[in-house]
DNA sequence: TGGGTGACGCTCC
DNA sequence: GGGAGCGCCACCC
């Protein structure tokens, strides 16, 4: 089990006591001073992930546990303890959530703007297989327009995977850029099942059956059959042809 | 405080 | 079709 999600059995740092979730953890964090780290396998290989007081801080690409730790030290001002054998219960649930399973975990986002905390509540709500563009994100956090601060936020995301920034991308379809390059980018959607090609240049699906036009990998649009879709290059576009916005993808404002 | 920056988006050519 | 140029917005220094 333990080797399933790749967790260091390593005993846990000084001043660590048990404890068999996140409550019993964040008690040992708060008397230890010091903060969590698990190693755990995920899609994009292994990495490092940070749990403090109020959830998790910080996901990173495995290197040295070292240079993890003082990075960490650099930016949040706190020491890292490596987790330990109480912690599995944690670990399993970190690594179904960074496989992209709907599995709660708490985010420690406290040092974000107000504007930031809403992007990445939103993009959190992207559903695995699904993407949604840049200029959606802005809106749905309540600025519309802020479609190129939104890539601000998803540059700087301290948790990848968790928020998934992968399935924001550009507004006709095609992926953008992503921290750890477009291609690893692609690489995730993929594995997701997101239909890339399909998506480039055709973002948005309609079907005459209803009247309704939707974002092309949203769950309601990936069931139309193909004899029945029609592609829209925009909302625009769909809204000009007559059709209204999916409730549930919301792809314009009604 | 204000100018620089950027995982964007739109228009023009 | 695709690249250049510019607008936009939030954030940073």
């Amino acid at each position: 089990m333990t080797e399933a999600v790749g967790f260091e059995l390593r005993e846990a740092g000084r001043g660590i006591s048990p404890g068999r979730d996140l409550d019993s953890l964040v008690e040992r964090v708060l008397e230890a001073g010091a903060d969590v780290f698990f190693r755990i396998d995920s899609p994009l290989g292994p990495v490092f992930v940070a749990v403090g007081s109020r959830g998790v801080t910080r996901v990173d690409r495995a290197g040295s546990e070292e240079e993890f730790c003082r990075r960490y030290r650099e930016r949040f001002g706190r020491l890292l303890a490596p987790a330990g054998k109480r912690d599995l219960d944690l670990a399993e649930r970190l690594a179904a959530a960074l496989a992209g399973r709907r599995v709660e975990v708490p985010l420690d986002l406290e040092r974000m703007t107000p504007f930031q905390r809403r992007v990445m509540s939103v993009v959190r709500g992207i559903p695995r297989g699904e993407v949604r563009p840049y200029g959606w994100v802005a809106r749905e956090a309540g600025s519309p327009g802020a479609s190129r601060a939104v890539g601000n936020v998803m540059a700087r995301n301290p948790v990848p995977l968790l928020v998934p920034c992968h399935r924001v991308v550009r507004n006709d379809g095609t992926p953008g850029n992503y921290g750890f390059s477009p291609r690893e980018k692609v690489r995730l959607l993929r594995e997701e099942g997101v239909p890339l090609e399909e998506l480039s240049g055709s973002p948005y699906t309609a079907t005459p059956n209803t009247g309704v036009f939707c974002h092309t990998t949203c769950r309601h649009a990936r069931r139309i059959r193909p004899e029945n879709r029609l592609a829209f290059r925009s909302p625009a576009d769909a809204l000009r042809a007559g059709f209204r916005p999916c409730r549930v993808c919301r792809p314009a404002a009604v």
